[in-house]
DNA sequence: TGTACATCAGTGAACGCGCGTTCACTGATGTAC
DNA sequence: TGTACATCAGTGAACGCGCGTTCACTGATGTAC
């Protein structure tokens, strides 16, 4: 009695479901500590497994990394597609902006500002950062008001700023950089 | 016969030499491949010395990784602030930021962008490159042309850009990303 | 419905390796006589 | 000027540890009869 829907959800493809717990746990602690400042041993703990499980999700430390970073850009270029798809260019861009430059973005935000050097140096997860950096690049650019600029160098602003609001000591100052970079990708804020 | 002068430069502080050339060495490997990319072995090394000796210059590794961002980066503020005392406004920042986004400094510039989440991460590095870095915002704050972004947000752009410009795959992309930063952060090029 | 068996996700001990750090030493340099 | 000694920058073997990875295993789940 082989049954049409190829969905069991409770059976066979919890296998899915705690794939993608490794993947959750990996990208938050990847994000707070670096790739190399987090071993296979503290992800698979974080998402309540010992190590030697680990090797039956995926090959390496080496893919996992490429994935974490690859799946949560292209999900984030997605997101921004969507917005442009669905809202007017002003408003979307405001959208994306604010969502972007949140101060809890600092610590939970984009992956760009947090893992950029680390990725840059990944041939694997840099492939798969590099096309998703210019889809959501490109969404700011038909996002674009006028007089604001263009969505290269809006991407570029939006990114250094997380990379300056994470270096900042103070959190008022790192609020300052925030709102510098609101102000400069969408005048008249 | 001890001499008034207290530069022997030849003889005892041949050790200073020997600093420097592990905080060179050490500034160009961390930039390639990370704080965390490079053992304490391949520093002696590429300074041409042995690793034993490290710890007769520094603390820890530790210590070398605050050493090589704050020293590295309170440079850089000092030359900022250099040259907008020297020249006009206009002129300054142009050639502050030209410089910046050479292509060359996609690999060998500055060192916000290729270690920014690894400085944040590490409070000794962190405390010395936040104020380096809000003396960057206040030089290009003070060189700031009519309808420029202002220190932070001229900052911001420049630091994503390089970013950005490491993550690209293709180099034209990298050069895309670099000219819509100039001309985000300099108007009218 | 109940038992026997196959599957396979997850376990945990074990591996080799490279890391940061220590330390007893060597050997060149500068000073004392 | 020439020898004896002290200093100390740099050497290299050794350490304990945590990493990425492997593997023989366990035990829960789903199917066959």
């Amino acid at each position: 009695m082989m049954d049409v829907i190829p969905t069991p959800a409770a059976g066979p493809d919890k296998k899915a479901d705690t794939r993608r717990r490794i993947l959750d746990a990996a990208t938050a602690l990847f994000r707070a500590h670096g790739i190399d400042g987090v071993g296979v041993d503290a992800v698979m703990r974080a998402a309540g497994l010992t190590h030697g499980g680990f090797y039956g999700h995926f090959a390496s430390k080496e893919t996992l990394a490429a994935e974490v970073c690859g799946g949560t850009l292209d999900r984030s270029a997605a997101k921004w597609e969507a917005i442009v798809a669905e809202a007017p260019a002003a408003e979307a861009r405001r959208r994306i902006v604010t969502n972007y430059l949140r101060p809890e973005s600092v610590t939970q935000g984009c992956l760009l500002p947090a893992l950029g050097p680390d990725i840059a140096r990944r041939p694997e997860a840099r492939a798969q950062a590099s096309a998703a950096l210019f889809r959501m690049a490109a969404a700011l650019e038909t996002a674009r008001p006028p007089e604001a600029p263009g969505g290269l160098a809006a991407l570029a602003t939006l990114v250094g700023a997380l990379v300056l609001a994470r270096v900042a000591e103070d959190p008022a100052q790192a609020a300052a950089i925030l709102a510098a970079a609101h102000e400069a990708v969408l005048p008249e804020g």
